[in-house]
DNA sequence: AATTCGATTGCAAACGTTTGCGTAATTTTT
DNA sequence: AAAAATTACGCAAACGTTTGCAATCGAATT
């Protein structure tokens, strides 16, 4: 494309060989100081930038991770991102993001492509679909690579991996622990799409936080979702139009408490009095939900973090898997808060 | 780290060149049709990857878009990504995404490594800090070296330049203006953060708009915001706590509006009847607000689409300079819905 | 005067792939 | 049977950078 300047241009300019150019652009002792000042002032000036896919070849690691992730249009996945961010770009790293959107073809697609593109390793959520039908030959294929792939939200079926996750079970479990303190006696749950392991770790939280209080599961108050509002609101819509309504819900995450929301005031229902509601991701605006939404926080930039981290530890020769499990924490705002403590 | 198998390692159990190897792999007729199935089943079995380095390497090309944006928390630079992602992902390109939190320093720096990455042209949103004191020499070296670069939302001080961008002073007028049909009288504008072109372009058009109604602009019904819920609930505090309170607010943008609702329920004032409300940027949940909120879309994805185009038609050879600007669109809701035509 | 030493610099290979050109072997044409 | 054409493959350079080793040169030591 034009006018990149290389070292080969440079030694050709001061009569010398590319190693020298090169010695001194790096500061090498070996170099007179005086020469290495003059080559690098010369360098500064005609713009010279160190051309890092010939280094990656060289040195087989291209100081970039691949970042392969289900959708970016939630506050969960930005904020992983923000968190890897932080801590790679002080590191020098660079991230390159893919998004599948759920859809198995495309993360292999990807996967091959990153691999092509020879990254550092890998951070992936996997897609829905490869969740569902245990699409795993890609992945197994990148591991046997020995490429580092960091699991982040959706278990793989192999243990020894590395992963970084939120306890979800825990944070579905106090949630409904919190509604039952409440006193609530109907405790409805949004479920989020089959096959996703959050929506399975968090009904499983749900039941099991029933069970020890002593409680069994009715199907009929627990309604399968989407991650929206508009697929919240139409189930609460069929939740509220039973005869068997409930007088608490936990959802399988905030954007669908904003659809509960809608439809059950429109129904002039009480939040919280008739109906208390906490959700799942504590997104920035779930304070400024129409009733202050509670809603347990599943640390997520902390997960971009940490996989940064654990990213970093691979890099330095660190070849133990590793496993993280993030602690949920409970943020109870207005819509469950009924001054009532049990 | 490494299992990978090079096309020297096949050349090697082949007892051939490496050209050969490349040219049966690239399915090339010069190779016997026989040889070429026996080297690729083989290429397969091993798991061979080709390594993309080296090519960028070869074809000064490394089919890769840098993408520098200020944040990534907010739904237009996800919407933003998203287009891009639609658009390239079957051109066969991966995005580098780079988050500079506003700042100059570390836009200079990820701009420094893009460009040592060799990406083949850079979309970018200029931080607020680069903005605000005009810090371009690193901007113009760029272009200097003549790497395609695109600037999205922003404007940037030359005029030859590739930029998609809204009309955001087109939109703003149209909020405006929705509001005095609404009957407004005293519309507010909750102005955002100095410095920023989307702030100034918003209240220009602002401005702009009740100039052409024959009012002008009350200095005391604008107040300065950050783009958060929080900010907005504090700036709309004290417009409700002055004495000339507004029965119309306009805010640069949705997250903005979340804070003033909540402060204008709190203190218990109707909307849209005693004030109505438009925001910026129709964001998924804005149809979830307390009240259903009106809002201008600035169409984020079609950002990144018409951006992903631009760069497509850049790496076809196109070099002249293209600028776009997207049509806002007002999404009339609850917040403004005043069943007063005029 | 012969030797050693230190200070600078150059050479060449390496990373993985592609591609124009040359060349050998085989087949077809005259 | 000789010439021409076809088929199939190898050689080597190129992309940009680093680095171990060799090489050169002047100066200092024996």
């Amino acid at each position: 494309m034009g006018n990149t300047v290389s070292i080969k241009d440079i030694a050709r300019k001061f009569k010398c060989a590319p190693s020298t150019i090169s010695r001194a652009l790096n500061d090498h002792p070996m170099i007179n100081i005086d020469t290495r000042k003059t080559i690098q002032e010369y360098a500064n000036k005609v713009g010279y930038q160190k051309n890092t896919i010939s280094l990656s070849l060289l040195n087989q690691c291209s100081k970039t991770l691949g970042v392969i992730i289900p959708s970016i249009s939630h506050y969960h996945e930005t904020a992983i991102i923000e968190g890897l961010e932080a801590i790679l770009q002080p590191a020098g790293y660079l991230l390159n993001i893919c998004v599948t959107n759920e859809s198995h073809a495309l993360e292999k697609e990807y996967l091959d492509r990153l691999v092509a593109n020879r990254v550092d390793a890998i951070c992936i959520s996997l897609s829905q679909e490869t969740f569902d039908h245990s699409l795993n030959e890609h992945i197994d294929k990148a591991i046997s690579r020995s490429l580092p792939i960091i699991f982040m939200d959706r278990f793989y079926h192999a243990l020894d991996v590395d992963r970084v996750i939120t306890d979800d079970f825990k944070g579905a479990f106090i949630a409904t622990e919190h509604l039952i303190q409440m006193g609530c006696q109907r405790i409805a749950h949004l479920h989020g799409p089959k096959g996703i392991t959050v929506s399975q770790q968090r009904f499983r939280g749900y039941e099991a936080c029933l069970k020890k209080y002593g409680r069994v599961v009715d199907h009929e108050l627990v309604k399968q979702v989407m991650f929206s509002p508009e697929s919240g609101l139409a189930a609460t819509k069929s939740l509220l139009d039973q005869k068997t309504k409930p007088d608490g819900i936990f959802a399988v995450n905030d954007e669908v408490c904003f659809g509960a929301m809608k439809i059950i005031q429109e129904k002039n229902y009480k939040i919280p009095e008739e109906i208390a509601l906490v959700g799942f991701d504590d997104i920035p605006l779930a304070a400024f939900a129409p009733i202050a939404l509670s809603s347990v926080s599943r640390q997520s930039k902390k997960i971009g973090e940490q996989s940064a981290h654990l990213f970093l530890s691979k890099m330095n020769g660190i070849h133990q898997h590793q496993q993280f499990t993030l602690e949920p924490e409970l943020i109870i705002r207005e819509s469950s808060q009924r001054n009532h403590y049990s």
